[in-house]
DNA sequence: CAGCATCCGCTTTGATACTG
DNA sequence: CAGTATCAAAGCGGATGCTG
């Protein structure tokens, strides 16, 4: 990216992250520690190639990502945040933050991945009751499963799935990010054809954060 | 900006404000509240003409700022941020917290103006000596007059000058961005050329507030 | 002068094909 | 799997012109 050239902090942070695509690679790595090539090619539907290589090639110049070889059985390059990097969090999360309303927008065909939704969850989302004992989500949507484990006054998202979850959501991923992120209710989302199989309550305690 | 097509929250507060210049002009707007076309040009060197009517006509259909006709006597157009558009300051604060270190990488001919400076020390500074009694700190450099207020352990930044000041900092631009961001220390700056004038104490005071 | 619209050369992006 | 190469289309930057 051309450099705004201007000795402002917000305008030098724009010098490095402000380019198309590259905030997207940062949340894929945010997400997921490590990342191949393939995986963030996967990750970022629609990117072409020859620009994620040359954001990866941008971001390590900038110190914000290293990449790794992995040792000889794995034979691969592995893409990994810095501490620079991961102090990119906070706006990522502040942007998601500002982009819930924005979901109502969009379309039919957008694409989603399960694991999107997991770092909206993993921010912003507190227990509305702390006081009662820890409680297990499983989410069955998308192209991979969640977890959510409600527990100590906080809400913590994972991925994948497990057996002995409390409530178990299924259903399809526009209707669960509605539910989850987008403020309809539940009965709204059962009417849509959601299915919900054990304690509802549990999702009553998923409470957006106040924002300071 | 071609929308990334993803349902994530992220991708889609980057599809609204992800252009280059579009969270440059939204910084404009926090700073000076109401602005013409004009003064959004001068506050943001470089950029062509049809992009900023571009980016504003685009940042209004997407519900960020509102243009408004002033009363016949001004006969011009103000843009201002609807609350949508002020709920954008978190993610430039973030931006600009996470900006700094990149300063240190700035070219001489960066351009300055005073109030970018005002803005960043609006946000992530406290007083580091609460019990002390209120001080005030004129700083002279760039294009404007800024004045910092440090009281009830809060820093307060202000554009235009004032007479009482308990120190005068002057100097040029680089020299006070470094000092007051850039973490280099008051010697340093006095070595550099900075001027002070006053009760050097109050400089002490101002302390990067602790990252959550 | 304020607030654009238009035109043009250049750079960036997107889609696809290809290679070690 | 992890990229590089290619090329058309879109976007950007700079200059200029038009309208109240």
């Amino acid at each position: 990216m051309r450099s705004y050239g201007e000795l402002c902090p917000i305008a030098k942070a724009l010098d490095v992250v402000g380019d198309r695509w590259t905030l997207l690679i940062v949340r894929e790595l945010l997400i997921k520690d490590a990342a191949r090539y393939t995986d963030l090619r996967n990750g970022l539907p629609g990117i072409a190639t020859n620009l994620l290589s040359d954001r990866l090639r941008q971001l390590e110049e900038a110190g914000v990502i290293v990449s790794e070889k992995a040792p000889p059985p794995i034979a691969t390059t592995l893409f990994r945040l810095t501490r620079r990097g991961l102090a990119l969090k906070p706006i990522l999360h502040e942007l998601g933050t500002w982009g819930v309303p924005e979901l109502a927008g969009g379309a039919e065909t957008d694409a989603f991945q399960t694991h999107w939704l997991a770092f909206s969850m993993g921010n912003g989302f507190v227990d509305a009751h702390p006081d009662r004992p820890p409680t297990t989500i499983a989410i069955r949507t998308g192209d991979a499963p969640l977890t959510l484990e409600v527990a100590d006054g906080r809400v913590q998202a994972t991925q994948g799935g497990v057996d002995d979850a409390d409530l178990v959501v299924t259903g399809d991923h526009r209707i669960v990010v509605d539910l989850l992120l987008g403020g309809i209710d539940l009965d709204e989302a059962v009417a849509r054809g959601l299915q919900l199989e054990g304690n509802v309550d549990a999702l009553e305690r998923l409470q957006p954060r106040p924002r300071g």
